[in-house]
Formats: structure tokens, C-alpha cells, sequence
DNA sequence: TATTGCGAATTGTATAGACTATTGACAAGC
DNA sequence: GCTTGTCAATAGTCTATACAATTCGCAATA
């Protein structure tokens, strides 16, 4: 069999399970066909298979597990800071109540200026949603977010009373890439009061953009207060971050 | 040749390598030798060296160019936030003038009680540094550092007057680990004099402690104004990140 | 019932070789 | 000096095969 092969069949192999995982279509722990399976149905050696799979197992996608098979790894991880967070699931890590407030909902079309800040094509609309999360009851982040309609149709419906935008997200759209920004500010009068924090707190902000296959999908910015949030990540120099 | 290979060949290869980069021996841009070589120095196949640089290629350790050969990749990259940072080489990248204050340097021998939320050896000794870093002149970074003189004994004598306490231990110790925490603060009147700052403006602070090989190398605070720093990064799904 | 032992499924690692793709270096020619 | 073409070094990918290591699940046994 030889290909006209313009992208090797090792990625190709790579690229289609990635794909599956990602789009949510394999949840974590579902099972990856065995290398056996995999040779059949593309028509290739073990090696191949077996390149790709280890691949995606030593970056983290993938668990490998002599005689039981290869499953889908799950997505939490130490490394927060880059990792999509979701403070459903952190709250429950910590043993915390986490609720949370939609303070405002709009469907939007930015302007010109605007939608070329963000990467929009122009005269396209999005779903801006302010909310504010708790825990225990306390405020701990003031959420201000965008989503992109042409990427998620569905949000055009959805009012996000069963879960926060983030969580939504999560659960409903795959994305590719993301990009971060984490920054310090001091909270405004306002910021201030719908924390509860005194005039001019420090603030740690996280600003996050989401794209799917290069179009954008949604861009927030979280404001924690300093006392109450901080990122940890921990890494070495061989794990490529 | 059947060996009692414990450790997989391959493994042994690519750890062989990588403990040349990460101790300095083999700098940035330095070539590592083709696979031909690698090849007949551990008489194994080609697949079997091909696999470890590979891999040390998907981790970012190096670089590889068809024809040129793999060469130890330059350290700096985009993931700024989990990337080990130098002050120098990022002036160097935004086109500004770099300079530094050593503001004092001493060594120490921390309390029972510090050395052990240190996790270093009772009664064992550090250096104490603090630093203020400046672009064009502007201070952009206070920076309160000790190291840990049983992991670094040369520091002993040093007194920083060639290069800032981060780069010279950047070439001068490796490291295996790394963890970071960031999180903001109101500057204090002090720190806001240093800064130039007004009282309480916020800032983003980043803390980092460095291993090698389990011994705790460095712990730095490093305070930043909100305005003049930001940490960003990209990632995907895909990157182990 | 509980334990032990074994076979088979699955991944881990390695060999030896083949062909392809890229590109640095040098030589030939303008 | 400058450009162009060729060669060869080097990495990229893949095949086909082999044996090792791990461990799940079942059967035999106490």
C-alpha cells in the first residue's frame, strides 16, 4: 500500500482517535480499540499503531495498561494552570458548595472594531453572560464571558440554569486550543462591592480564549480576589511544558 | 546482545541524553550526535535511538532538521508561564535595556521551623538575595531569592555582580523539577517605593521552587507590577500540557 | 468458598531493513 | 561575485517479525 501519503499514516492514526477524545465522542475511561484492531482497520503494522498510541499516552491523553487495553486518560490534572478549569468539579475537589448568580444575559453583535479584537468574522453574533460563583456561599470569582454563536449555535438558546457558561462549555463543545493570559488588577468600586472585598483589592484575573479547529469559541475573563485564589503548576524539563 | 536490561535501552539512551542538556554539559544549539552514531555507541537499531530523540523532539528538549542533524533546543519558548524565565534573554526578545540592583546577599541558616517548610536539612545553610530588576531603567521586578547551599555550593562565593542570582544559576545548576504558584497582592509601602508605585497598587507575584533530583535547589518570590507584566500561554489538548 | 495456577490478551521493546523527504555544501556555470 | 544544480548526510516513516512482561479471567483444586 503505498499512499500518496501527504500527511503520514501514523498521524493520521494519531489525529482521528485525538479527534474522538476531544469532541467528547470517547469520554475518560472509554476504551481504544487494541493495537490488533487499529492494524486491521488502517492496514498497518504494530509499529505504527503502537507509535501513535504510545505518543498520545506520554501526552497524557491516553492510559496504557498491559492485558487490559488503552482507555482514555482522565482530563483532570496538577498542572492548573493550564488546564481548563471548572469550578463545579474544583469546589468538589475541596469539599466546598459551590453556587453561582447569571447576573446578565444578552445576545450581542459586536462592531467592526470589536469583532476583529476577537477574531469574529464581521457582523456576527455572540451570547455574553456575566455571572458570579461561590462557594460556601461566598463570592470567589465575578465571571464576564463571550460566546461565539457561529461556533456554538446552541448557546443561542440556552440560559444556563442548570450549569454555570464554563461548566455548559465543558460539557457540550470540544475545543483544540486555548490560549491564557493571567494578569493582577485592582477591583473597581463595583468589582469591589460585588466581592465584598475593600475598594482597590488586588485581583488576579485569568483571561481565557477557546478555539475550535481555529474558529474561535468562546473568550472570558474571570477576576478572582487575591486572597481567595492563586495558580499552581509544577513541571520539569523533559514533559514539554 | 541480550541483556538484563531492568531499564528498556531506548530509556537508557534518551536518559543518557537528556542528563547531558539538563546539566549544562551539552548548551542550547549544541548538535547531538546523529542517529548513525548513537546507533553503533549503544549497537542497537536505528528504530531504537530514533524512538528516544523522537521523543525528546516531542518534548521540546531538542530540536531535529532533516539533512542538519538534532541540535539541544533554546529553552525559551511561548508556555511563558511554565517556562523557567530569565530576565535577560526576555529584555533581549522586547528590545530593552536590562539592569539589575543587587540589594543585599547574605547567608543564612534558616530555623528549624523555616528549613522545614523549606524541605531542606535542618541546620543547613542558604544564600539570601534580593534583587530589583529594571527595563530602560523602569523597576519591573522585585525579587527576594534563596538557594540552597548544599545544592549549590559554588554560591557561596558568588556575589552576582556579573549576572542576576536567576540567570547565573539558570547556567550554572540544572534543575529536574520545577513548581509555581501565582497569585496577586496589594504592594506595601515599602515594596510600592521600590516599585515605584502608589500604596496598594496590585501586583502579581510568582513563586517558584527548583529541584534537582529531589534536593531543593532555589525558592524565589519575584513581585511584579499589575501593569507592567502579564504571564500568557497556549495549549491544547494534545500537548501533555 | 477460597486459593492457586495457567493460558491468553494486550502492551512494551527491540531488530533489520527499505524507501522517502529535506536541505547543507559544494561544484559548475553565468 | 552570483546563481543553479547535484550529491550526500540526515531525519521521517513504515514493514514484518520476534520475544518479553503484565495481568485478567477462568479452571482446577484444596
Amino acid at each position: 500500500m503505498t499512499n500518496p501519503r501527504r500527511q503520514p499514516l501514523g498521524e493520521r492514526i494519531r489525529s482521528e482517535l485525538e479527534g474522538r477524545i476531544v469532541s467528547g465522542d470517547w469520554p475518560p475511561g472509554h476504551r481504544v480499540p487494541p493495537e490488533h484492531a487499529l492494524m486491521e482497520q488502517y492496514s498497518c503494522s504494530r509499529m505504527t499503531v503502537n507509535k501513535a498510541l504510545s505518543g498520545m499516552a506520554a501526552a497524557g491523553l491516553i492510559v496504557r495498561r498491559r492485558r487490559a487495553g488503552s482507555f482514555v486518560a482522565d482530563p483532570q490534572g496538577e498542572r492548573a494552570v493550564m488546564k481548563i478549569q471548572d469550578f463545579a468539579s474544583e469546589a468538589a475537589q475541596r469539599g466546598l458548595v459551590y453556587t453561582y448568580d447569571i447576573l446578565s444575559r444578552r445576545v450581542e453583535t459586536p462592531d467592526q472594531a470589536h469583532a476583529a479584537a476577537l477574531g469574529l468574522h464581521p457582523g456576527s453574533s455572540i451570547v455574553r453572560v456575566r455571572s458570579l460563583h461561590r462557594m460556601n456561599g461566598v463570592p470567589s470569582a465575578y465571571e464576564d464571558r463571550i460566546i461565539s454563536l457561529a461556533a456554538v449555535p446552541a448557546a443561542q438558546e440556552e440560559r444556563f440554569h442548570d450549569a454555570p457558561p464554563g461548566t455548559w462549555l465543558l460539557h457540550n463543545v470540544p475545543w483544540t486550543e486555548a490560549e491564557h493570559v493571567i494578569r493582577a488588577r485592582n477591583a473597581g468600586a463595583r468589582l469591589a462591592a460585588m466581592l465584598g472585598l475593600k475598594p482597590a483589592a488586588a485581583c488576579l484575573v485569568l483571561e481565557r480564549r477557546t478555539w475550535h479547529q481555529g474558529a474561535l469559541v468562546t473568550v472570558v475573563t474571570i477576576t478572582y480576589p487575591a486572597d481567595r485564589h492563586r495558580f499552581t503548576g509544577r513541571f520539569s524539563p523533559t514533559s514539554g511544558a
